[in-house]
DNA sequence: TTATTAAATTATAATCATTCTAAATAAAGA
DNA sequence: TCTTTATTTAGAATGATTATAATTTAATAA
């Protein structure tokens, strides 16, 4: 397991080897983005918990940070369906993005990390000549738990 | 082969069905959708297809639409990362969402009407405990084609 | 260390997709 | 046909995201 300061030191020589500043305003958004690496946040989340370590902050800086790290493939940005784009830290030594499980009952959303898409690649690229280089997969539907009443999740759904 | 008639009929009578009405601004907007089946059009793309045949239709009334037609299940809405949601059509007969291949080069987004995530769903219902309802699988890459210049879709991209 | 230069940040305005509002219209059933 | 209620229209409002211009800062070299 790597240490959040180690990640942060490998994310900051990626950014300077492709010519990009190290500055404190992307080290802080990092930061928080690696403290909460299974949160789905969207730039408005990461820019009120940036703010308060550093108030003076702008929002369009944390915009632009993530769309950075975006381009930088560092993080995905993802889209639930709700109105806003999600950021989501991609692990470090898994080449492709993990999987999703979203609830219905409460919305959360949970990952699985193991990549299950191998066999699948192999057979779109024999059978359509697509060549995968990346790929998203989201499962629908409901947690055993929360069907049952006890919802993983403070929300109004929870029992 | 089912014809656009029969399935407009379908569709007007699922509508109906949940208690809303029939107008020709739906009739109009799902008789676009369905001759347009694979475009993965947005609500303005939709909208300026209808309006050509229905001049004094409004924006709104399109969106709500699109917005009815999802709750209904009949088409669905994704989004594959530029600003804009897309609306795809739920094929007939199956229950589950189809796959795509999404290009690189030239944004082509294609479909595979397969479903190749029933083991896979079982898995996640062994492993996780969740009880999937439905999902969405995206291969993002390049076609050999548009790899070796001659793109399958006339673009800046295309040789 | 200091000077230089280009990139980054700030604060704010602008944009653009989408949703809401109030008045007018139309569909479905009696 | 009449009535009720949903739907549509046009335009305003919202809210996420992006662009702008002036200022500041990081990286590099003298």
């Amino acid at each position: 397991m790597i240490s959040v300061e180690e990640q942060l030191k490998s994310m900051k020589q990626q950014m300077i080897a492709k010519g990009y500043k190290s500055t404190v305003q992307r080290e802080a958004t990092m930061r928080v983005l690696l403290e909460h690496e299974r949160d789905h946040m969207s730039a408005e989340d990461v820019y009120m918990r940036v703010k308060e370590r550093f108030p003076e902050i702008g929002l369009a800086t944390v915009y632009r940070t993530l769309e950075l790290l975006t381009d930088l493939h560092l993080v995905e940005k993802m889209n639930f369906g709700d109105g806003v784009a999600r950021f989501d830290l991609r692990t470090e030594g898994h080449m492709h993005m993990h999987h999703h499980m979203i609830c219905s009952i409460c919305g959360e959303v949970e990952e699985i990390q193991d990549d299950w898409l191998t066999e699948l690649e192999q057979r779109v690229q024999q059978e359509y000549g697509f060549n995968v280089s990346d790929h998203r997969l989201d499962f629908i539907g409901t947690f055993s738990s929360c069907k049952h009443g006890d919802c993983r999740r403070h929300c109004e759904n929870a029992s």
